[in-house]
DNA sequence: ATAAATTTTGCTTTTTTTTGCAATATTAAC
DNA sequence: GTTAATATTGCAAAAAAAAGCAAAATTTAT
C-alpha cells in the first residue's frame, strides 16, 4: 500500500502529484483518497480536491471514498446499427414500460442493446442478461444490479447459449423479458435460423411472468426452420410503427397489446 | 547542479538563462521557480517572467509555483492501457504455456486482457473467463470455445463477482487458470482491495490444476487489506522481467516458478 | 561617442491560488 | 432505524502571481 512512490519532496507541485494519483489508480485500478493522502503527505481535502479535478479533465473517475481508472468503466462499439432510427423509437417505448425496483432481463441483439442505453440513468433496476455488449452497457449505469447468464458463448451473436445458459435460466424468475427475434409471423409465431437460439429464448420466456418483443416492422411476416414460441406467448409486440397501423392489423386478432 | 549553471555568473543574457531554465527543466521533468532564482542569482521576478515567455512559446509549462516538461504533461488519452509494453512482454510470456487442446481460465485486468488478445488464431482452446472485456476479445478468435461463468457483474472489475460467481466456478476445473492481482509481496502473498474480488480470486485458484499469476514488476511488495491467498499457491508468476532480476530476489526462495 | 528611447530587472503592493482545518451535511454500512 | 465514514462548505494562513513603478542596462539614432 506505501508503495515506493514516497518520494517525499519537500516542495511537491500539484501536477506532479496529480500524475503520482493517476499513477496509483491506473496501477492499483482503483485506490482510496485516504491512501493517496498518506503515501502523498498531504491532508485528504488536497487529494478529494486533485482526483476531482483530475475527474473533470476526465483521466479518471472519482467515486465515492476514492477514485477508479476510465479504463475499467469504458467501452465503445464502433459498427454500425442497421435500422438504428427504428430501433431507438423501439426503445423508447419500451423503457416506458420500466418500474423502479423491477427485475427485467434483457436479451441479446442491437434492439436490447439499444434498449438498455436507453435506461434512465436514475431507474433502479435488476437486469439479467445473456448478450456481452447488453451487460457491458448496464455495467455503466449506477443504479443498475447487472447479473450475467453464463454458459457457452455464441461467437456472432455474442450471447450465452447452450445447455449451461439454459439450466441457469431455469432458476430465475423475471418480471419482464425483452427480447428480440430472427423472424415473426402472425399465424407461425417467433422462429429463428439457429437451433440454440430458440433453446435458450424458450428459456427466457419461461423465466418470465411477462415476455415483451421487440422487433422491428421490417421482420413481421417472415419466417424460419426453428420455431420459438407461439405469438400468443407474447405479452406485448413493440414495433417503431404506431400501434394503429395498418402492417399490424394481422397480429391486432391476437391477444397480444401492440405498442 | 550549481557549478554548471554559475558559469556565467556576472553576466547571463537572457537568452543563455532561458536555455539554463530549459536544461534544468528537461533533467528533472520538474522545477521551482525560487530553486531557479536561488540557482541564477537573478530575482523570482524575473525567472517567472522567463518562464511566463518559455510557456507562451510553449518550450516548457508553467504551473503554479514552477514549471514542467512537456513530455511529461502529454497524458494518456484515457482508454489507453496503462504500462502497455510490460503487460503486453507477460502476456507473450504466458501465450507459450498454452497448448492445443488445452483448457485454460482467464482472469479480468487489462494484462489478462492483454493475453487474451495474443493468443495465437490458430490455437485451439477451450476458455473459461468471469470478465466481460476479455470474453469480447476471445470470441473474436474462431478456434477459442468461450464459457463465460455468470453471476453478479462487477461495475469496476466488469467481471463476475458473489455467490453465483464462486458457486459456477466450484463446478469447474482447468489445466491452467491465468491471474492478475492488486497487490503482490513475498511475504504477504496476493492481496485486494475488494472483499468480493478475493472471493471469486479464490475460487479461481481452487477450480484450477495450476495457477499462473500475471503481474507487472510495479505491483511486487505492495499489499492491501483483503488476502487472496499465500504465494505458494501459485505456480508460476510472470512478470515483464528478467526471472534473473534482482527485484524478483525476495520471491526466488519461495516454491514458485518466476518466467 | 552621446543622448534618447527602449528593454530589462528588482522592489512593493494587491490579487489570486493553494492548502489545511473545522463545522455541517450526506452517504454508506450495519 | 443508528453509527461511522466520506463530502461539502466556509474560512483563514501561506505561498505565489500579477500589476505598477522606478532604477539600471541595453539598444538605437544621431
Amino acid at each position: 500500500m506505501l508503495s515506493l512512490l514516497l518520494k517525499h519532496f519537500k516542495y511537491m507541485l500539484k501536477e506532479e502529484r496529480q500524475q503520482a494519483i493517476l499513477n496509483e489508480v491506473e496501477l492499483h485500478n482503483r485506490v482510496l483518497l485516504t491512501d493517496i493522502a498518506e503515501i502523498l503527505g498531504v491532508s485528504i481535502d488536497t487529494v478529494r480536491r486533485d482526483v476531482k479535478e483530475l475527474d473533470e479533465e476526465n483521466r479518471l473517475r472519482k467515486v465515492h471514498g476514492g477514485a477508479i481508472s476510465l479504463s475499467f468503466t469504458s467501452y465503445n462499439p464502433s459498427h454500425i446499427i442497421y435500422a438504428l432510427p427504428q430501433k431507438t423509437k423501439i426503445a423508447e417505448k419500451a423503457v416506458k414500460l420500466l418500474k423502479d425496483g423491477g427485475v427485467i432481463l434483457i436479451d441479446g441483439g442491437t434492439t436490447c442493446l439499444e434498449l438498455a442505453r436507453l435506461i434512465p440513468v436514475k431507474l433502479k433496476l435488476t437486469c439479467f442478461t445473456l448478450s456481452l455488449p447488453v451487460a457491458l452497457e448496464l455495467l455503466s449505469k449506477p443504479n443498475i444490479e447487472t447479473i450475467f447468464i453464463g454458459g457457452q458463448m455464441s461467437k456472432d451473436a455474442q450471447i450465452a447459449i447452450g445447455a449451461n445458459a439454459v439450466h441457469n435460466l431455469s432458476k430465475i424468475k423475471v418480471d419482464y423479458s425483452f427480447i428480440g427475434t430472427g423472424y415473426v409471423d402472425a399465424v407461425y409465431g417467433l422462429t429463428e435460423f439457429d437451433w440454440d437460439i430458440v433453446q435458450v429464448k424458450k428459456a427466457v420466456i419461461s423465466a418470465s411472468k411477462k415476455t415483451i418483443l421487440l422487433s422491428i416492422s421490417e421482420k413481421l411476416n417472415s419466417q424460419h426452420r426453428y420455431k420459438t414460441c407461439d405469438l400468443h406467448e407474447i405479452y406485448t409486440m413493440i414495433t417503431e410503427l404506431d400501434p394503429e397501423d395498418n402492417i399490424l392489423r394481422p397480429f391486432r386478432n391476437e391477444e397480444i397489446y401492440l405498442l
